[in-house]
DNA sequence: GATGGCCTTCCGATGAGTGGAAAGTCCACT
DNA sequence: AGTGGACTTTCCACTCATCGGAAGGCCATC
């Protein structure tokens, strides 16, 4: 890791030093790993700390504070869709009591911004806030399918990271995927992330009706998920109607008539 | 407004720009609002693009970006909270059909961190990572009768902003308030905030059986709020064993032999 | 008492950061 | 078409915010 010269690179450098394996660390785990002089960062992380983007515990550690989780409620890509879109992702979670799953797409990463788990339902191994390739999850595959051309491109030419045998790694076969997902309206990521697990996934419209994010649910692979398709597809339609998608208003009969 | 002179106060500075009332903003009004050079802020905001705090959309507007989601669910009071607390919610929204509300205190502020509505129910003014003083809100006073004892003297003593001719601003109100949480185990807020809406709140509880949050429900005034008392309690009571809150794994029979 | 880990404070040197100026882009108006 | 205003981007001499080594303090362990 080489040091960031800016303050700016190192304060974000020891914010990135937090993760799911690490919600909280002490000062010199923080130096540490930030690569930076134990009396830099006492210095940086009292500045995170006094503006509330850190916060310190009794014992000394630090975690991430709440001034950022308030800032986050703004972006537009997160908790305020999660909102709307939370009525029908508890509908589909009544229908199926499957894992069910809200993300939205950030360059060729799907970061997942809502879930609601069922207790006997397949372990998942996302969590709110985890990101996942496109190119390897369920709404990745929806939503990448329907993203402008160039980012289609560009995701086709990256290197695509492996997790099972059955991860998507060819241009050849995403491009196959992809224009599948765009004839069916859904997408199915079949053991791509973890081999016992299937996902399927519908994409969203916003306002302008491209598609701004996706819903899918998670099932062990042993699920015939064709019972699974039209709830998936209802609860992406309802919260893409919810966002004012024009395309999501339009009732079958007019939409017969185009 | 004083500009910092440090450059982590300026990023800082910078993000407090976006608000509810201002999700997006272009360079000018960002370099306007945060009181600094416009080359200045021109520089920090591209260091803050590249790291993921702000986006910039196709019109040339930053709004806050998805990498301060991805640190925000980290924070132990936000959504790791709101993910065990969400089926306990739910129920209390199904019971009640009234807002559901979840927040946690920072300092002598509650900080909302989930919220289910109805659609017919009272307009609720608070939402997703907003903020409400401890004495003015159901969710603070419930949270303030049983926080440590130097918090509550703390906000006896601090000045008591007064929404509405209800809000409790004296300290022998809050006193006789939080002696009554305590004594009934739930907090009721009537007409503190708005004069039209009532909360029921009660603490919640975590593995060390300290309260760590507080649900509540929001009704419009004239509401009998008898019948909703035992249904926020149990909700409350739900997310607390969830939380592995020990109190709460204690049944009635053990609790009546100590 | 000695040791080690962690944390906090201090301060002279310096290079990261500043912001005014210039240039470029876009758009509405005349 | 020309103009003016708003907005954005780039440049660079100067300076002061930042740095990190050093010192000191605290606590737990041996």
């Amino acid at each position: 890791m080489t040091t960031p010269k800016s303050v700016a690179g190192r304060l974000f450098t020891l914010l990135s030093v937090f993760s799911e394996q690490r919600p909280s660390a002490n000062l010199s785990e923080l130096s540490r790993s930030a690569g930076l002089a134990l009396s830099t960062t006492h210095r940086l992380v009292n500045e995170l700390v006094e503006w509330g983007a850190l916060d310190r515990d009794d014992d000394g550690r630090y975690h991430v504070g709440l001034r950022l989780f308030e800032l986050a409620a703004l972006s537009p890509g997160s908790l305020g869709l999660r909102e709307r879109a939370l009525p029908f992702l508890e509908d589909l979670y009544e229908v199926t009591h499957q894992n069910v799953q809200l993300a939205v797409r950030d360059g060729l990463e799907a970061v997942y911004v809502e879930r609601i788990s069922a207790h006997n339902a397949v372990n998942v191994v996302t969590r709110i806030g985890s990101r996942l390739p496109v190119h390897a999850s369920g709404v990745g595959l929806a939503m990448l399918a329907f993203a402008a051309p160039e980012v289609q491109e560009l995701a086709v030419r990256s290197p695509m990271r492996r997790f099972t045998p059955k991860t998507i790694t060819t241009p050849a076969a995403l491009r196959e995927v992809l224009a599948r997902v765009r004839r069916d309206g859904y997408a199915i990521s079949d053991g791509q992330i973890e081999l016992i697990t299937l996902s399927v996934a519908a994409p969203i419209r916003g306002e302008d009706d491209s598609v701004v994010a996706a819903v899918s649910i998670v099932v062990p692979q042993d699920v015939d998920v064709a019972g699974l398709v039209p709830a998936v597809r209802t609860a992406a339609r309802g919260i893409s109607r919810a966002l004012g998608a024009p395309s999501a208003v339009r009732s079958p009969e007019r939409g017969a008539s185009d």
